[in-house]
DNA sequence: TCATGGTGATTGTTACACAATGTATCTTGA
DNA sequence: TCAAGATACATTGTGTAACAATCACCATGA
């Protein structure tokens, strides 16, 4: 095994076990306000509670979990100051993407060949797929500004991002509408008017957080039979605001 | 002791042990490339390995430190790429910051205070006190925007920008020159023209990069005596660029 | 000179134990 | 009946010791 190789990144059990747990959020497996008993949890990964942790201690960082001292680790439940918290900050980075991507004139391949795989996606997907293409396409726009730093940032928020359009009611027509925005995204860049770039991606994300707080408000509240009620009664909670 | 008490975080040892490594890097006590033995620094610090190691995890995701796994931790060798991406991502930020409160017209009381901090800096302090000032406004200017996570992604950009300046050769007129500069960057704020708003902050961006960067080319490297070298010969480090 | 393998040091991980804290239950008193 | 305090239990936070995995250095030999 050469010593030196370059961009190799040898992992650890922290890091893969990181990634695992973070897949099972992804993919559903866990209810808002699910608590993470680290014994049973260390269990059922087969490993040290203190590599638990570490792995745990990353996603809080992250913003995929929420912690509180002395109490554990629990799967957010985020509320619509959340929400819109993380459109405002996405704004931030969608529409300096906008700016800089309609003075090139181009969106890059990236988020061409994203958008292509939205558009293939098979009805049967199952939601988490769909999520995950949906920010793949606006990850890549970031991504083209090609700053490390940013893509980062905004890596961690779409991260968090993916949890509310994961536990929200599923539109019927969601693939198809939002595809459709996404090229008129493209379009809009491609034409290589920054203003106006930037006027439409304003737009467009406003009426994707409407939709999205609106489609929230049809239910009650989000059930979490699975709650930190197992703990031993049904203590209260109060609900973890990021 | 009240049970319920609002807003109350109960301190761990990782988190004040976190901020005391945090208080001790920014106040220059190590020196780029260094190199933090795991077993040293937690008999330094009277705590254990597992400890220090969550603590020093969390400041590496923070970007305060760098990390190469099975090799260790180390303080940050920021080359000019970082200093050029970390401007670049701040002036997402401050852009932003610029646009909106230029709208309201008007930057803020914390920033006003913050700015009359570093006016009333002795000139006596030591350079980490006036790093601290610098950044101090900036911040208060993202604060103002009310974003929690803007703050908080922000905020950890500008602690590893506090390196970069922190381990810059140091002009003789920083003080002064920078107050003027960000008495006119309020100035340009309360002034209510966005537009302008902007154009000056842009510039003000480039102009601090440059002077930056100007000033890095003026030593060869950066000397670090007690770098890595100190494990028992002298390496080839690579310097870890991020 | 260069590849090869050995050696010591350091990080990654585990197991176990105990202290600190949160939550629920029980007790007490008005 | 109900509020306030004491108690018990479960869980998280931290420490200690040990071992495995890996790295950097060094010696050997072709």
């Amino acid at each position: 095994m050469p010593r030196g190789t370059k961009g190799f990144k040898r992992v650890t059990t922290v890091d893969s076990l990181g990634a695992a747990i973070t897949e099972s959020i992804l993919s559903c497996s866990y209810v808002p306000g699910e608590w993470f008993r680290e014994e049973e949890m260390a269990a059922e990964y087969g490993v040290s509670r203190h590599t638990l942790r570490a792995a745990l201690a990353e996603l809080v960082q992250q913003g995929l979990l929420h912690k509180e001292p002395f109490r554990g680790v629990f799967v957010p439940r985020l509320t619509e100051t959340d929400t819109n918290d993380l459109y405002r900050a996405r704004a931030v980075f969608e529409l300096e993407a906008a700016r800089v991507l309609a003075q090139r004139g181009t969106v890059g391949t990236a988020a061409l060949d994203a958008l292509a795989l939205f558009e293939n996606l098979k009805p049967e997907s199952p939601w988490s797929r769909v999520v995950e293409a949906d920010t793949a396409f606006h990850r890549a726009l970031i991504d083209e500004l090609g700053s490390p730093r940013l893509s980062t940032l905004y890596s961690n928020l779409l991260t968090e991002f993916k949890l509310c359009l994961l536990y929200s009611p599923i539109p019927n027509d969601y693939p198809v509408s939002v595809i459709a925005k996404h090229r008129a995204l493209v379009e809009s860049i491609t034409r290589g008017d920054p203003e106006e770039a930037v006027a439409r991606f304003r737009f467009h994300i406003e009426d994707s957080k409407r939709l999205l707080i609106a489609r929230y408000a049809t239910v009650t509240t989000t059930d979490n039979a699975k709650g930190y009620a197992g703990r031993s009664g049904a203590p209260s909670m109060p609900a973890p605001a990021g």
